[in-house]
DNA sequence: TATTTACTGAACAGAACTGTACAGTAAATA
DNA sequence: TATTTACTGTACAGTTCTGTTCAGTAAATA
């Protein structure tokens, strides 16, 4: 076989693991990813586990790099968002956080975070780059020094936390809501 | 002995397995809170630990109520502070949330509610009195329906997690920051 | 003085989970 | 056809933690 060639059928069973993890880690928190239990619920033996990962500290390292790339570059890299103002920027990025559900590994990582000093580091890059982000509208937006730094917290806070905090499901309401909050923040 | 008697010396190796598990809670989440990590921090064996607890399930259960209990009275209680106007009410609330840590606990609690039915009920109920109590404040301060709402849910939101979410230790930019916050919630 | 209360450590059984070894299989590739 | 790749299950050894039992102790109480 030519070592350019794309092998197939390679990485399925892997991305199963993988997948199956992610949705433990969203839903019980990192603790939680064991995997014997990935295993159970994939209705498959453990031993296939190791011809993919190293051991278990090895797909807990995929889980965080993939949060780390995946949830930075989303809003970040989007080319649609860059064209628009910092006034419509600010709204569009607040339906997008809700629609794509943006933040729903955060409240695993942060608890994480407490445990291992890699994913605290791993967090806190994230979080520098959400407040680089909002930092930039508010800036746009004509705010400038403290004023522009309380409200970048302010905002990149509210965002991340929104859906922990607030277990609400009034779409009207919460809609509502997003239209007085950015205009609160614009003004 | 009459029972009307108060024993001496009642609880206090008790008061020390429940501090050292809060601690634990507080620094590494609740699946760090193990009996035999305990015994070892404490410098002691495990078998005392049945003598006050049933079993793990009721350490955690004296810990879920230690906090729905201290951690939503402490600010709602206090005779002083419902001597003050909304507007020094709400400055105060935030400077004592920063200074007494009252969000200590937050992180682990939401965490475990992920895992736990029985937490997930504590945690909203604790929510929900914080919603409340800042939902007074902002009605004093002459808004009212969603402006209301929406204030509340900002306000007690950014609250609860701007410890989890800023590590920032610059006490004289987070005074300034919190004064325009301050300024920004009241108008 | 006798008893109860509040502990102590040592020892054991068992559950849950990890990591390794190994033999086998089915499909793709050389 | 032979080999490699990508898996499968079974079995075993080892660790960590739980919960129980038991024998003992030191202090407070009756």
């Amino acid at each position: 076989m030519k070592s350019t060639e794309v092998k197939k059928n390679k990485g399925i069973s892997k991305n199963q693991w993988l997948a199956k993890a992610l949705e433990l880690l969203e839903l019980e928190g990192f603790e939680a990813v064991k995997i014997e239990k990935l295993a159970k619920l994939l209705g498959i033996s453990r031993s296939g586990f190791y011809w993919h990962f190293k051991n278990r500290q090895d797909l807990l390292q995929h889980l965080l790099d993939f949060w780390s790339q995946e949830y930075t570059s989303i809003l970040i890299d989007d080319l649609e968002i860059k064209k628009l103002t910092a006034d419509e920027r600010l709204l569009t990025v607040m339906k997008m956080i809700r629609n794509k559900k943006l933040t729903k590994y955060d409240l695993a990582m942060n608890a994480w975070a407490k445990a291992d000093p890699r994913v605290h580091e791993a967090v806190n890059k994230v979080i520098k780059m959400r407040l680089d982000f909002s930092r930039e509208i508010f800036a746009e937006l004509g705010f400038d020094g403290d004023e522009l730094e309380m409200r970048a917290r302010l905002f990149t806070c509210y965002q991340t936390w929104e859906d922990v905090t607030f277990s609400d499901n009034d779409e009207k309401q919460n809609l509502k809501l997003q239209r007085l909050r950015h205009r609160m923040f614009i003004k």
